[in-house]
DNA sequence: CCATTTGTCTGACTTTAGTCAGATGAATGG
DNA sequence: CCATTCATCTGACTAAAGTCAGACAAATGG
C-alpha cells in the first residue's frame, strides 16, 4: 500500500469529488438549475455586485445577466445601482431570497453533517484536524509570488505588519528609524527587489533585496503574516529573492538579524547561508550572515540545454 | 479562528472544490465533452461493462449509449459482447483510445504535480499525510452497516477472514469446529442477526448475535479488515448489534473474547460492559462480558449523537 | 416453454450551460 | 466636451447534459 504523493493526490481528489462534490451539488438544486443555486448562495445576506459575482464564479456577463432575471422573476433578489458607481449593479435578495438562501445554507450544512454522522468522536476530531491541515496546504500552494511597488498599499500593509511585530519581538522594541533603511527607491531595479506573497490577492508576506556594494545584495523585510506561516513561504520568498539576486548581478547576498528571531536564522542555515562577523552597524542586529551564489559550475561550452534549442513544442 | 466542525467541513468542502474541482474539470477536456473524457477515462485500460459504468458515473442507460457511440465514432474504444451474459456489453479502449486515456492520465498527473509544486519537502509529507487521513475517514462515513445473510457471500468472506485471523493471533491457533457454535441458523430472526459493513459494496466487516437464553443473547463474530480499522466501524457495528438485540427481546447481551484481543476487549469496556466469571466452556475465551440494557433510563441525553444519520439529501 | 426481468439501444425530446457580437449608458482622463 | 473605458444588458446562437418512453434480445425462474 505504498503510493507514491501524486497517487495520493489523485486517489484524495477521487474521493473527495466523489464524495463531497457529488453530494454538492444537488444539495443546491432545489428544483431551479444549479447554476442559479449556485449564484443565489454566492449573493448571501448581504448582497453582492454583479463585478464580484462574474469573478468568483467566473461566469460570462450576460449568462449572468439572465440567471439573475431569472431569480428575479422568481422574487428572490432585486437588482439595485451601486451607491458609488451609477453603472455598476448590486444584487440583493429579497425577504423570500434570504429564506430560500437559508436553506441552502442549512443544506449545505446536512451534507457536513451527514460526513460526521458515521464517525465517533475521536474519528471526528482526527478528520477535522486533518481537513484543516489539507486545506492550509492547498491554500499555500494558491499563494503567488510577484515583484511589486515596495511603496505600493499591499507592500505597505506588509512592511506596517513587519514592523508591528519587530516592535513586539524585539526585547528592545524596534524603531525603523534607527534600523538600516530600505527607502522605495533602494529597494526597485537597478538597485534592489521588492516581493510580495498574495493569497488570493491579498498580501501574505514579503522580501527585498539592496544592493550594498559591488556584486553585493542585502536581504531585507523579510515577513511572513502569522496566518500563512508553516507553509513554506518565505523559503519560496528567499529562493525568489536569490533568483533576482542573480539577475541583478549580484554573487554576494548578505543579511542580518535579530537574536529573537529563531525561524529566520534556521531559514537562512538551511538554504546555506554562513553566519559572518558583524558588517553594519545596525543597532538591531544579533547575527550576520553571507551566501556566496555557486559559480554556475558548469559553464562549460557543453551545457548546451541553455542554447540548443531541440526539438520545439 | 475556532470554527465548529460544521464549519470547518464546510471550509474545507469549498476549497477542495475549487481548487482541485476546477483544475480537475479542465484538465479533462481535450477538445470532447467533459462526459465523454471522463467516461474514457473510467473505460480504463482492462475495459469495462456497460453496467458498472453506468452505475459508477450514474449516467441514464441512453445518455451512455450515446456517449459511447461518439467515442465509438472516433475510434477509442470497441464495444464487444460480455463473455458471460450475451445482454451485456463490455466497452474497450482501442490502441488509439489507449493513448488518448495515457494523455488524460498523465494531465490528472500533471494536477497532482502542481498541488505539489509550490511546497517544501517537509510540507508535502505533512499536506499527503493529511490527505490520506482525510481520506480514509471519508471512505469510513460510506460504509454502510446492514443485516445480511449469515451464508450469503459477502458474509462467508468476512468469516473465513475471521477464522483465519484468530489462527494467526491466537496462541493457541483456532479451530471453528473447537469453537461455540454459530450456525447461520442461529443468527438468523427470530434468534439472531447477522450484520455486514460494506465499503462500496464490499464487506469489510461484520457482527452477529445468537439467542443463548430467555431475553440473553450473545455477540459473536465481530470483525473488521485490517485495512479498515481505526475508522469506528466496530464501534459502529456494536451499536448497531444492540439496536438489534432490543428489537429480538434481548435484554442481557454477554460475549467472550481472547487474551491477545486487545481492542475488542477496550470496545467492550468502554460500552459498559462489564467483566464477568466464565458463562460458556469455549476453549478459546479468557474474558466474558455482560452488559444489561438500561430500562429505558434516563441516561444522558448526549449519547444520542451516534449514528443519526441526520438530515438526508 | 412462457412470463418476467435485465441490459442495452433508439428516437424524440427539454434544460442547462456557455459564447459572441453588439447596444446602451455611466465614468474617466485629458 | 470628447474619446475611451467600464459595467451591464440583449438577442441570437451552439453545445452539452440529461430525461423518457418504448423496442429488442438474452437470461432467469418457475
Amino acid at each position: 500500500m505504498d503510493m507514491t504523493p501524486i497517487d495520493r493526490i489523485r486517489s484524495f481528489n477521487r474521493t473527495v469529488t466523489r464524495r463531497i462534490g457529488a453530494l454538492g451539488d444537488d444539495y443546491l438544486g432545489r428544483g431551479r438549475p444549479l447554476g442559479a443555486s449556485r449564484l443565489l448562495f454566492e449573493i448571501g445576506r448581504e448582497g453582492a455586485n454583479l463585478r464580484d459575482l462574474r469573478s468568483r464564479l467566473s461566469l460570462d456577463s450576460g449568462y449572468l445577466s439572465r440567471l439573475l432575471r431569472s431569480l428575479e422573476a422568481d422574487g428572490l433578489l432585486a437588482l439595485e445601482r451601486a451607491p458609488d458607481d451609477a453603472r455598476a449593479r448590486r444584487a440583493i435578495l429579497t425577504r423570500k431570497g434570504l429564506k430560500e438562501w437559508a436553506v441552502l445554507d442549512s443544506r449545505s450544512q446536512d451534507l457536513a453533517t451527514s460526513l460526521l454522522a458515521s464517525l465517533g468522536d475521536a474519528q471526528r476530531e482526527r478528520m477535522i484536524a486533518a481537513m484543516a491541515e489539507v486545506e492550509r496546504f492547498l491554500r499555500a500552494s494558491e499563494v503567488e509570488i510577484a515583484v511589486a511597488a515596495p511603496d505600493g498599499t499591499a507592500a505597505r500593509h506588509c512592511l506596517q505588519a513587519y514592523f508591528h511585530e519587530l516592535q513586539q519581538r524585539f526585547d528592545s522594541g524596534f524603531d525603523p528609524a534607527l534600523s538600516v533603511s530600505a527607502a522605495p527607491g533602494e529597494l526597485t531595479p537597478p538597485n534592489g527587489t521588492f516581493l510580495l506573497a498574495r493569497l488570493d490577492g491579498h498580501p501574505v508576506g514579503c522580501g527585498a533585496l539592496k544592493r550594498i556594494g559591488r556584486g553585493v545584495g542585502e536581504i531585507k523585510r523579510m515577513w511572513v503574516d502569522p496566518t500563512a506561516r508553516g507553509l513554506g513561504i518565505a523559503q519560496r520568498l528567499l529562493e525568489a529573492l536569490e533568483g533576482e539576486a542573480a539577475a541583478l548581478g549580484m554573487r554576494i547576498l548578505r543579511l542580518d538579524t535579530n537574536r529573537s528571531l529563531d525561524e529566520a536564522r534556521a531559514l537562512y542555515l538551511r538554504n546555506g547561508y554562513r553566519e559572518i562577523p558583524r558588517y553594519n552597524d545596525n543597532p538591531y542586529a544579533h547575527h550576520w550572515f553571507e551566501k556566496t551564489r555557486a559559480k554556475r559550475a558548469v559553464s562549460r561550452p557543453n551545457s548546451a540545454k541553455t542554447s540548443g534549442r531541440a526539438g520545439g513544442a
